[in-house]
DNA sequence: ATGCCGCACCACGTGCGA
């Protein structure tokens, strides 16, 4: 099973080097973040004639998360459950593939730096940490009964010190904050897999390069988006892998591709 | 570097992003 995550910042925008990414990398499932579109502008049309199904959670201009599937997907949940959210940041499916069920999340945590007008506004990040609280409540009950869970996205969350170009320059950034490495790592610490970093405890794995100042060509990166798996898979994992060649192509995404392969249960 | 690029839209200016 090929799962990947992919913040494309704005689907329309990009949506023929998304097929022609389709066509010739076959994932399974992809999740999509800051789709910025609404259900009725999404070209559901254009990715079924490639293969896919997909649900969505569409919002105008900003946010809008997705999930694509070869397999039939039924949601499960938009936005968090129990969770008042007015962005789109969250989507979750069931399938059912390969004789299993699976629950496929995609998500778009929020970035919870203030505004540049507005340095000293603290809103921003603690909605972060309010959207974190909810989303770690829900990966508690996400655990119960095994059930087989990929969770992918933009978490907005810089874990260490190997995961940024110059982490200097974040301390004190909503990216970079202790409060969400801590939380971030709570939940890897009760047992759901950070897929790349499980298979690569050195590289470092950037998923996002800036727009401006030549941030890719001189690589000065970050790791920002993640798959993790639940505890149930962790045994079924067998690769993940960072895909730089969609950042470099024309009219790029700011994000790449990360992508996840498990064996089946 | 309170925006270098790029997106959307109540669009030739503003809000947002990491």
């Amino acid at each position: 099973m090929k799962v990947a995550t992919l913040n494309i910042n704005s689907i329309n925008a990009r949506l023929d080097n998304l097929c022609e990414w389709l066509k010739q990398n076959q994932p399974d499932v992809l999740f999509l973040q800051e789709i910025k579109c609404e259900f009725n502008n999404f070209p559901f049309f254009d990715l079924q004639m490639y293969g896919y199904d997909a649900k969505i959670l569409g919002q105008k201009s900003y946010n809008g998360v997705a999930i694509l599937s070869k397999y039939k997907l039924n949601v499960r949940a938009e936005n968090i459950p129990d969770f008042t959210d007015e962005n789109a940041r969250y989507i979750e499916c069931e399938t059912f593939m390969n004789n299993q069920n699976y629950v496929f999340a995609s998500l778009y945590l929020p970035n919870g730096n203030p505004s540049y007008n507005n340095p000293s506004d603290i809103s921003k990040f603690e909605y972060k940490l309010k959207w974190m609280d909810a989303f770690i409540n829900h990966t508690e009950k996400l655990q119960i009964n095994n059930r087989n869970v990929v969770l992918g996205g933009d978490f907005n969350v810089i874990l260490s010190e190997n995961d940024v170009y110059n982490p200097q320059e974040f301390i004190g950034n909503a990216l970079y904050r202790p409060e969400v490495q801590n939380r971030l790592k709570y939940i890897t610490r009760r047992g759901w897999c950070d897929t790349y970093r499980t298979l690569y405890p050195l590289e470092h794995g950037y998923t996002f390069w800036d727009y401006t100042g030549g941030a890719f060509i001189n690589d000065l990166g970050m790791r920002i988006d993640y798959i993790l798996s639940s505890p149930s898979m962790t045994d079924c994992l067998i690769d993940c892998r960072v895909d730089r060649d969609f950042r470099k192509r024309e009219k790029s995404s700011d994000h790449t591709v990360l992508i996840a392969e498990f064996k089946d249960l």
